[in-house]
RNA sequence: GUCCCCGUAGCCCAAUCGGCAGCAGGCAAUGGACUCAAAAUCCAUACAGUGUGGGUUCGAAUCCCACCGGGGACACCA
């Protein structure tokens, strides 16, 4: 049977199997020749003989993939096959592309599978890259291979290590709003022009001084709080912790701890992330998420006395200071600090029962809410977030601008990492406080004239009541006015505050970056010299950081590197004799990788700097002046929003602010492509059925005999419905597969995957070769006979059509009209070379095999990367004559056909003679004439 | 609970500034050509009135309001 379709098969037509022989053929014509090169203006990689150097450059770049040990399924290329058009189109139409790929190697999996299996980490991510390289390059992604490499490439982690020591030996000086060389600081202490914040510098012993310079660098150890998971004998960034307080990587309990931890000093740089948003041409989308991660909300900080309790002084962050006379009772978070210290020995006079709990002590209802508090999951905490609860401390404090004398409490709906962990309660313009006064049954003074008939609180604008000076002043208004007051009379100050934190920077694990810093004996950190990069990462027998019972938020972390004693205990020189240091055992996160790759791809060999500063204004500068810079468009899925793209930009700015990038932005366009998705199948027991072998039949689907039920979502192996890349290249070839992708709908938008529609583009692609190739004798059918006129303004309206989609990334109707062009050829007796070679061209960059293969049919001896990407005629654009449908009284009642340059007057009268049956005799009301589109005439 | 995005033939998707809903395109379906037959290929055909209900307009898939359905973000952030 095979044998003899196989030689009922066109010998000469495009089949699976010819693509399975073009394709490879003209990747290694690329490779051999460099076709993808992009030259650089200086360094190893310029070629003033390059076709583009010095041309218009264009830098697009793909989020680079980790290297998973299962392998590429066939919605991972969806952007890689975007940029790979996109960029090949730009190269064409005269840019020079930068269009580069790497590796995010280190990380978790690796270590993993690791401790699992005692395989070194190194090995299996060498393996999976290696497989990641070959899946990709059996797609024709025409990348610059020279500029690829893995973070976990020792050539490339010494200059992550070396950012690092930028970002240690830097300050943040807000007066200049800028990162500058610690070595201005102590400069600056030693002339007396900054003093320390306590101490005087002259007086200070050498470790004091350490101590205080430590305490500015924008990267610094921290006893602190931090999110501890036993689970993954790690620390983790916020970021990296899920709302509900599991880790977003195995989903296992985080506990916050106490420990010692480096930290990245983001929130100064927090107003310039959220202001540089405005400038970027990102999704709105995911500019909203970042600027609610960065959480910037402005007010004052106000003190309020504690009435009866020494000096102690409860300071709140609030946004409304102008409701201030409304302040009917505080908040502190059941964690905050000053609370044993304001809790009195007994309930005083008039303490109402309801705040006690049925207690008989303040310290035994503080106590008591407290564990009670502790106990409760972050989940069950805001699941009941509807009922407040609390408990009265005993203590009052004193509201500085009417004397009054409020109760505090303690309660879980206020959070202790936000502002300073206690409020001043507003029940009349606070919905929360509002909940919390009705429950306690406490004063509610409205300070905020609302809307007759108004109840609950009332967050609106209106004017100032209750509130003695400030009466009758806006909203806006009177927040001024008692910022002034706060200010004047000592009790407060403006302020402004970030939900952002500073970043979590260390983890206890193997497979990263080690941090190239040792310890002296004082235990304080010092940074190595550049000349001793990269700190390379040491082969360890035990790969595993000591895991811990889920739940056990008592246990301490254990580096796997500690465990490397004769690799921690070192002696070197640094500059004053040998002496011996303690290593750093912590290593760097897996974001701090992918911090700086679009840097790298531009100067990848450089050995003396991380990027040479005129590749980097090349290629990522700005425009003029006030602009950002940075890569031209960047690709990737919308799960970064905050966590990579964020970490990013704070790098980006500290290199920037250091003078080492001419950029101030690292991506200065974004795009998020959307989601291959893909049905899955489940029987009655709700089992996993392979999706490849379901059937339909009538609206319902089955395996075997057994019906199974149908659901919708992701592609994966626990879910036995992946397909993949190298399946579709076996079965239909890799330029049939990139057509598909590209055409099966915007780049933007989720769809879910069906081989069985694939055929489309193949039989797309099949036409094409037609046109060109006899499919019997293998023939070129191509004649140089001028093109049918009518012909030719399809070519032309064509071509222009799919330059303004290409330019726009909209791939599925570009391909559309390059089929439609298609469609018109095929009935022609003769191919003509005046169209079948626009075509070829501006099919190039979605079946970029199959199109080099016909352009050298055509008598093309060079590549077509290079050759101009057709550009319409405007002559041929303009139509011979335009159709007018007419309506009467929105109904289409006749057509007129008249010369495009038809004034509307001639329109209108043409019109009318055409409907006058319909009309018949009537008057028009009106008659509307649009332009190129149609008349109404309405009676 | 709040905010954002999206609902167009059986399915994936087109439709400039509000202007004839599809000679945008594809899958599937049906009929035909080719074939002893089938597959492949080619040709042709039909199928929705735009989630629902209002409104604005000469004219609404497009703008406004409400509701329904799907997806996403945030969820005590003072």
């Amino acid at each position: 049977m095979m044998t003899m379709s196989e030689s009922d098969t066109p010998p000469f037509r495009y089949t699976a199997a010819m693509a399975g022989e073009i394709e490879p053929r003209w990747q290694r014509h690329w490779a051999e020749n460099g076709t993808f090169h992009a030259p650089n203006p200086s360094g190893d990689l310029a070629d003033p003989s390059h076709p583009r150097a010095g041309a218009p450059k264009l830098h697009v770049q793909d989020m680079f993939p980790y290297p998973s040990g299962a392998g590429l399924h066939v919605g991972h290329p969806l952007g890689y096959i975007g940029t790979d058009c996109y960029t090949r189109f730009k190269r064409m139409a005269g840019f020079n592309v930068l269009h580069p790929m790497g590796f995010d190697a280190f990380g978790l999996p690796a270590e993993q599978y690791a401790v699992q299996t005692g395989t070194h980490p190194r090995t299996t991510t060498e393996a999976n890259v290696a497989r990641y390289r070959a899946q990709l390059s059996r797609l024709g992604l025409a990348y610059d291979d020279r500029r690829s490499f893995a973070t976990t490439d020792p050539d490339y982690y010494r200059w992550t290590q070396w950012i690092f020591l930028q970002i240690f030996n830097s300050w943040y000086d807000p007066q200049a709003r800028t990162a500058r060389p610690i070595d201005d600081l102590i400069a600056a202490f030693e002339s007396g022009e900054r003093q320390p914040k306590d101490g005087a510098w002259a007086t200070m012993s050498a470790v004091q001084r350490r101590e205080v310079i430590d305490s500015y660098r924008l990267a610094y150890v921290s006893e602190a709080p931090v999110n501890w998971c036993p689970g993954l004998g790690t620390v983790l960034a916020n970021e990296e912790v899920t709302p509900d307080g599991r880790s977003e990587r195995g989903n296992y309990p985080v506990f916050q701890r106490s420990l010692k931890q480096w930290m990245m000093r983001i929130t100064e740089y927090g107003d310039r992330l959220l202001a540089d948003l405005d400038g970027l041409d990102w999704p709105d989308k995911v500019k909203l998420m970042q600027r609610n991660w960065i959480g910037r909300s402005s007010g004052a900080h106000v003190d309020f006395r504690v009435d009866a309790a020494g000096d102690a002084v409860i300071s709140v962050f609030t946004t409304r200071p102008d409701t201030l006379f409304g302040a009917t009772y505080m908040v502190l978070a059941p964690e905050h600090d000053l609370v044993d210290g304001i809790v009195p020995q007994a309930w005083p006079q008039g303490t109402q029962p309801s705040w006690t709990a049925g207690h008989v002590t303040p310290v035994e209802a503080v106590t008591a809410y407290r564990e009670e508090a502790a106990a409760k999951t972050e989940q069950e905490r805001t699941a009941e977030s509807k009922v407040k609860t609390g408990v009265f401390t005993g203590a009052y404090a004193i509201n500085p601008v009417n004397g009054a004398r409020i109760p505090v409490f303690i309660a879980d709906y206020v959070l202790a990492g936000y502002g300073t962990g206690a409020i001043m309660a507003v029940p009349g313009q606070d919905e929360r406080d509002w909940d919390f006064a009705e429950v306690f049954d406490l004063p509610i003074i409205r300070t905020v004239q609302a809307p007759d008939g108004f109840a609950g609180a009332f967050t609106g604008d209106g004017p100032a009541i209750n509130s003695d000076w400030l009466n009758g002043k806006s909203v806006t208004e009177a927040k001024a006015a008692m910022i002034g007051w706060l200010e004047e009379h000592g009790h407060g100050r403006g302020a402004t505050t970030y939900r952002l934190r500073d970043w979590l920077f260390s983890r206890q694990r193997y497979w990263g970056e080690p941090f190239p810093i040792v310890y002296d004996e004082t235990g304080m950190p010092v940074a190595l010299p550049e000349s001793m990069l990269p700190v390379v990462l040491p082969d360890v027998d035990d790969f595993s950081p000591r895991t811990f019972d889920a739940d056990d938020a008592d246990s301490e972390p254990e580096t796997p590197l500690s465990r490397k004693k004769d690799w921690v205990e070192v002696e070197l020189d640094l500059g004053d004799g040998p002496r011996r240091y303690t290593r750093e055992t912590n290593t760097m996160p897996q974001w701090a990788g992918s911090c700086w790759y679009e840097l790298r791809y531009l100067d990848p060999h450089n050995d003396k700097v991380l990027v040479d500063p005129e590749n980097e204004a090349y290629w990522m500068g700005p425009r003029g002046a006030g602009d950002c810079g940075g890569v031209d468009l960047y690709v990737g899925g919308v799960e970064h929003a905050v966590l990579h793209l964020l970490y990013a930009r704070f790098w980006h700015k500290v290199l920037h602010d250091l003078g080492h990038v001419s950029s101030s932005e690292p991506f200065r366009k974004l795009f998020n492509q959307g989601y291959i998705q893909a049905y899955a199948f489940r029987d009655a027991r709700g089992v996993v059925v392979p999706a490849e072998e379901v059937v339909e039949r009538d609206g319902a689907y089955y395996y075997g005999e057994q019906q199974v039920t149908r659901e919708y979502g992701k592609m994966g192996k626990s879910l036995k419905n992946v397909v993949t890349p190298d399946e579709m290249c076996e079965q239909y070839g890799a330029d049939t597969f990139r057509v598909y992708e590209m055409a099966m709908g915007p780049l933007d938008v989720s769809r879910p995957w069906e081989t069985r529609a694939v055929v489309g583009s193949q039989r797309f692609l099949q036409r094409v070769w037609r046109l060109v190739v006899d499919e019997e004798s293998g023939a070129v059918r191509v004649t140089d006979e001028p093109l049918d006129p009518k012909v030719r303004k399809t070519l032309h309206r064509v071509i222009d059509a799919v330059r303004g989609e290409m330019e726009e990334l909209r791939f599925n109707t570009a391909i559309a009209k390059l089929i439609e062009l298609t469609n018109a050829l095929t009935p022609l007796a003769v191919t003509s070379r005046e169209a079948v070679e626009p075509l070829v061209l501006m099919i190039s960059p979605f079946a970029p095999h199959m199109a080099e293969e016909l352009w050298r049919k055509l008598g093309h001896p060079e590549t077509l990367a290079y050759a101009e990407f057709p550009v319409a005629d405007p002559a041929q654009l303009v139509a011979e004559s335009v159709t007018y449908p007419v309506q009467v009284n929105g109904k289409v009642r006749g057509r007129i056909s008249v010369a495009p340059d038809t004034g509307d007057a001639d329109v209108r009268a043409a019109a009318l003679a055409e409907v006058g049956e319909a009309l018949s005799g009537r008057e028009p009301k009106k008659v509307i004439v649009v332009p190129g589109r149609l008349v109404s005439v309405v009676v």
